[in-house]
DNA sequence: GTCTATAAAGTGATAGAC
DNA sequence: GTCTATCACTTTATAGAC
């Protein structure tokens, strides 16, 4: 109700939305309904309209993402362990199909990557910022930098699509059996 | 230009276009006018409309993209280099990013799974449908039934999100990185 | 089987008052 | 900062002629 929390409760609101509806699936009208913001605010706070409110939601999703995976690697010294941690954090949000946030953002990226060069760049950082996160633990540990890399940008592929079939599924099992391979793939 | 054309052609543009642009990124008039076909013919042919026709598009992917597992499985003894085969194949439709076409369901299975019970049952047993596939060759090879499937699930996984991966970094290493670590997941 | 015309609703976006 | 009203456009879908 207070002053600033508009544009908050907006960019709130459209990250959920896009994550589980994608971006054309998502009308700016719901997004404005379940904000609870008033509806003249949205333009006012996002001059140019849609896209860069889908911008701005996948900047945040970045950065939380990249916090989750921080924090569940720095649990752990050995990072098979951290990443497992990681994925059994996120197979969570399958118990309850409605409260889903935090998940990465392959649907925007997959539906827009064809046809708004700003979104796919915004989506192609973030999985860099992810893979990064992953990379520098995987150093540590004494992977070479091409190793650890290559390995990461698998691990987000299959992080990526164990969600993906888990929603489709509705079962987080496709998220545990990943969980349960990663030691395997890390193996040297 | 024959009599029977029209219902092939309508189903296979939706079928690439879905596919690349998702269910609610892609209108029924762009469908027709891709398609070549008379713009009154389409719910002739698809009396329910764009659901039907979805649905059928992805029953469509799923019988193709099996076919493409099982001729890959099929020249190699070793699962292992039969994955690898399939992988090395998708990942050839990113050079040229138009003619992408057998791509899996993942964009369509993320973005209805929540708002159309049919889709996702369709989305789901071509996963299914693929799943076994894989399953079916790792238990020639020797793994238990559980185990093939576990692993199938897991390969389902990286397949989707490397495509994912691969579309939004406009590059196809992704899907190659994932097939360079498939033999270190199927060491027993 | 295919056509045109059109309905009915929704979309993103803008203008101008308050 | 927020409101209402409205624009121009697109969407899915239907009706009825041919």
């Amino acid at each position: 109700m207070s002053h600033g929390d508009s544009r908050k409760k907006i960019l709130s609101a459209a990250t959920r939305l896009f994550q589980l509806q994608g971006y054309y699936g998502t009308g700016l009208n719901q997004i404005i309904k379940e904000s609870g913001a008033p509806k003249g605010s949205l333009y006012y706070h996002f001059p140019e309209g849609k896209e860069q409110l889908a911008i701005e939601a996948v900047n945040q999703m970045n950065e939380y993402v990249r916090l989750k995976i921080t924090e569940s690697l720095e649990k752990c010294s050995d990072p098979a362990e951290g990443i497992q941690s990681f994925l059994k954090e996120l197979s969570c949000q399958f118990t309850c199909p409605e409260n889903i946030e935090g998940l990465p953002v392959g649907l925007l990226a997959a539906e827009t990557s064809l046809k708004s060069e700003f979104l796919r760049h915004a989506c192609d950082q973030a999985y860099e910022t992810w893979e990064n996160a992953f990379a520098e633990k995987l150093q540590q540990s004494g992977f070479c930098e091409n190793k650890a890399k290559e390995i990461s940008t698998v691990i987000n592929s299959m992080i990526e699509g164990g969600i993906i079939l888990s929603i489709t599924r509705k079962d987080s099992k496709p998220l545990l059996h990943i969980a349960n391979l990663i030691p395997k793939l890390l193996k040297t």
